[in-house]
DNA sequence: ACAACGGTTCGACGCCGCTCGAACCATCGA
DNA sequence: TCGATGGTTCGAGCGGCGTCGAACCGTTGT
């Protein structure tokens, strides 16, 4: 019985599944709201909170209250090896999911991501406002481009409104394993896709099928 | 609600505080059976037993059986430096004790480490017995030296009975954050120790507290 | 001042899983 | 073949913690 840094109060902090859900929505570095962690865990804002105060007690988050709203971010790069860490050995250690990221193939391809789209086709689509300098990538973070308001303002999608999130943000596709748009303009575009019915939610399902003309008319839009 | 490998299922297997023992216990890298795992966790044999299936089952732990022996390691490296990824986590983000090691000063100078001594006192004595070439440290592996037979056999320890563990085992001290010694050898010293009392275990503590003339007495023995 | 909204606290419920004693199984030595 | 020893399985007990509804608190905007 070897004394030592309390590993197993660390571990049980990572090891409730609501838990473990928060924190892999904050390695994408960007702090959440409660709220926003609440949709992420799939819990009630109360459980959620409850889960918050432990994890900021246990050291793992820092909390940074903004007026009425209070942002929850990752303590440290320390923490966030950890969790790669253990992500490694969960992804090693656990075959069991014959195929990498999300089992239906419809979901690979396109599936919301909380408020946006996630899948292959948003990581393509992210791709492509970048190399069109719609979208500005430095390091990790995502900016408009200059031609950016003039480009969504003539799809319908006004970017500057709604100042309360970050318009972009990177988040980073499980399946694929790069990053696609979040943010209120990726939720902006969500919402435009299925206001234009260019595509449908699967019922019970976070995934996202496109018609036919659905599909050609958003590869024209956004990856055209 | 992101998806991904079962991370959550990982952190819970280490988030007991018995199975955070054993795990802490292997980190050495040498293999336990049960009942040692047993005694390093402080539960009974059943509940270790059932602690140990489930390790194996999430695959952090591989299980070698030889005869009525199961020999029960670490499953690899990777999940040696998760460990070890929390284990930064958990010394880092823990200041609350405010000292590193063991709250005793006591259990600092001298504890027993399930079979054998641990603290400065240890670590000194393994130091000595390799300056003095009595025992051989190559790597991370400790041997026996040319005349260590004769030097233990003078004063009364043999070190060729018991082949059943290794006879040198490092283990590292967590006070001092250096090896001291192990194995069937260890566990004859400090049998020596108590049995000439040289010292004494204090009540319901590991720590080992030397007597005046008995410490004289170890250190003429084995520091000399 | 008042309503709306984000967030926390409280209380109660329910379940998962840790724990151990006792019985059982397997292997080794005589 | 029989006992001794290392380990596992079974069953039952029980404490802890995750969960949510309802009430409460603080900030913002009108």
């Amino acid at each position: 019985m070897r004394e030592g840094p309390d590993i197993a109060r660390i571990a049980s902090l990572v090891g409730d599944p609501a838990r473990a859900n928060m924190l892999n929505a904050l390695m994408g570095g960007t702090a959440l709201t409660a709220s926003e962690l609440a949709l992420e865990a799939g819990v009630s804002l109360p459980t959620a909170s409850s889960h918050l105060s432990k994890l900021v007690e246990g050291g793992l988050l820092t909390l940074a209250s903004q007026g009425r709203h209070r942002y929850y971010g990752l303590a440290g790069p320390q923490v966030a090896g950890m969790i790669e860490a253990i992500t490694g050995v969960a992804e090693a250690v656990g075959p069991k999911r014959v195929r990498p990221g999300p089992r239906d193939g419809a979901m690979r391809i396109a599936r919301v991501c909380y408020d946006h789209l996630a899948g292959e086709q948003a990581v393509e689509m992210l791709d492509r406002l970048v190399e069109k300098n719609i979208l500005v990538r430095d390091d990790k973070e995502i900016r408009l481009g200059p031609s950016a308001a003039s480009h969504f303002a003539a799809i319908g999608i006004d970017v500057y409104t709604k100042p309360r999130r970050p318009v972009c943000r990177a988040c980073l596709d499980w399946s694929v394993r790069r990053s696609h748009l979040a943010g209120t303009l990726g939720a902006a575009i969500l919402d435009k896709i299925l206001a234009e019915k260019w595509a449908r939610r699967e019922k019970d399902s976070r995934a996202v099928v496109f018609s036919p003309p659905g599909k050609q008319a958003f590869e024209r839009v956004f990856l055209g």
